[in-house]
DNA sequence: ATAAAGGTTCCAGAGAGGGGAAGGTCAAGG
DNA sequence: CCTTGACCTTCCCCTCTCTGGAACCTTTAT
């Protein structure tokens, strides 16, 4: 099958297939006129990197899942491991994120947001940077 | 004073504070030496622009918010817009890191972690891709 | 025969800086 | 006076994960 089939049926764009291809994560055969020729297995790799990606995973996260993926002997511990990190990741994330939408909107609800010049916003985001701890 | 205070002071490498100067956010003045020279207002600009960025706005965003904080006679109402907009992006992406949360954790949890090789995660993740909707 | 829809490669750029080389300058110490 | 070390300068390449576009080739349909 060609790139675009093994574009829409894994729900990554064809240009991201190709970087794929250039960094290793896929490697697919080429038929004789030069186009990439997708095996089913190189289908599932590519639908595996699709949900990994969704899920936030990072490149080279994606790299040890597959290769845990592909490993008939591994064990699940593994893969638990590295998925776990990856939560936590996640979960420090939604914590800072957090973070900023308290400060953020406590600075909105206090801003009057009409045509008058004074405005607590601005004046929050010039006062002194916090201690980088 | 020069570049390695006004890092320190507002919590900017001086990497970054160069590279700020290149895309046009701060103009230093220059000593004979060709030191960067900065003044009290662009320590302040500096760390304007270290507070916004640590509460997650774009570059393009502390340029507007950069303009409005400079312009006396702005309206605060131009401010909370931008501010709301941030918001909901940041919410948006706290709703976003929440589903995978889930997803993640789910698999985590069906997974026994141990040496054998049966692994909840690698088959969810090898599922087909969910309809890009 | 031609045109559209696919495929190929390579180059450039995004955002937001970081790393490090090669070199100029400044202040202190011997 | 000379050296040492800490600053400062510019410059270019690297990151990460693609995305867009140009120039070109192949297949399929009309």
């Amino acid at each position: 099958m060609n790139i675009g089939y093994a574009a829409s049926h894994s729900g990554l764009p064809a240009k991201t297939i190709r970087y794929y291809e250039d960094i290793g994560l896929v490697k697919p055969l080429r038929d004789t006129n030069g186009y990439r020729a997708f095996q089913e297995s190189e289908l599932h790799k590519l639908s595996f990197l699709a949900r990994s990606r969704a899920l936030g995973f990072t490149i080279e996260d994606c790299r040890t899942l597959l290769a845990l993926y592909e490993d008939q002997e591994r064990a699940s511990g593994d893969v638990k491991m590295v998925a776990r990190q990856h939560l936590e990741k996640i979960e420090a994330k939604i914590t800072d994120l957090k973070s900023m939408r308290e400060t953020l909107s406590h600075l909105i609800e206090a801003c009057a947001g009409d045509h008058r010049p004074d405005c607590p916003i601005l004046k929050g985001l010039s006062k002194v940077a916090p201690e980088t701890a």
